[in-house]
DNA sequence: TATTGTTATACTCTATAACTATA
DNA sequence: TATAGTTATAGAGTATAACAATA
């Protein structure tokens, strides 16, 4: 995906460094598209939908980078908040992401005590998700860095425009 | 928003929301949240962004197929044929894309004679990009599947919507 | 036989550094 | 010294297949 938020300072390579440098202090994060025509995809709806994704979740990962978790991560610790008890499978459906994929997301975040993993007593196959005390301490910091986020993009887009985009965009969400 | 989104409150419009939903058209690719609550994720515009996005770029992806290109390929082919002479750098940056990235790209679309790279006579060291022949040949067929794609993307959110959609979503690709 | 979590592999895309040839 | 294109590598993320334990 799209990721980026490296305030890089370590490279030799001058040049690059203090051009990124001098796009940065402009503006944030806009990929915007420089000089150039985009043609018909300026049209297609996907296109949109990606910078806008990419422009969205870059200024999420810079402002979640203080807690070092990143969109998945977060959005399966919302998850399992909102849904204690779920095995990895429907986390996986509900997410959208890919099962054996979900597995290694686990592993950290049981790694850093957030989340606990319990064989389930009415099928032993599977895993009850739950948060741990410490991922719920952790999550209230969380919250509300998200929360940050999510006013700065509302204040980017305009309110009323930025309600009109959750409500259309929905549709994708909820086959 | 978010600020006048209580997360107590989120579940409710997100069940609200999800009824509502469901009566529409009957789903394609539905990367489709099943069963679990998403909690406050449904009030998040990136996460609706990122769904709609991987829904979108399932059906392109589909509907490409037969000409074997995706979608970063596809935008490559058009923003040249809007902008005849570009360099690689002028092209990475309307795009976003990197211009490493995008040296591998142009190979691939090279070797397949849709895309020429010349010498620039004026700075020996950049390339003007340019279609060949056979390039816009395939174009036209490319751009047939394209536009399918995008007519059923209206379809499925509706012509209304989908014209306000590109309308707001564009403050994300310009600057 | 089917499903849950897991491991492994391959491929796409991103990010970064460093090289070359020009400027 | 800086820039355009290139090469190389590391890391996310995605898509599959296969396996052990359990159903």
């Amino acid at each position: 995906m799209v990721d980026n938020c490296v305030p890089a300072a370590l490279s030799v390579d001058d040049a690059r460094i203090r051009r990124q440098v001098r796009k940065r202090a402009g503006a944030m994060p806009h990929p915007g598209a420089q000089g150039a025509e985009l043609g018909r995809l300026a049209g297609h709806l996907g296109y949109l939908v990606r910078r806008a994704q990419v422009w969205i979740f870059q200024d999420f990962i810079r402002t979640l980078a203080e807690v070092d978790l990143r969109p998945a991560q977060y959005s399966v610790l919302i998850v399992i908040e909102a849904n204690p008890g779920l095995s990895q499978t429907a986390l996986s459906q509900t997410l959208g992401i890919e099962r054996a994929r979900l597995v290694h997301l686990l592993d950290g975040l049981e790694a850093r005590k957030f989340v606990q993993r319990y064989r389930s007593k009415k099928d032993r196959r599977s895993h009850t998700l739950s948060l741990t005390a410490q991922g719920r301490r952790a999550l209230v910091r969380v919250k509300a860095l998200a929360d940050d986020h999510e006013q700065r993009l509302a204040q980017r887009v305009g309110a009323r425009s930025y309600k009109t985009l959750l409500r259309l965009l929905a549709v994708f969400a909820y086959g």
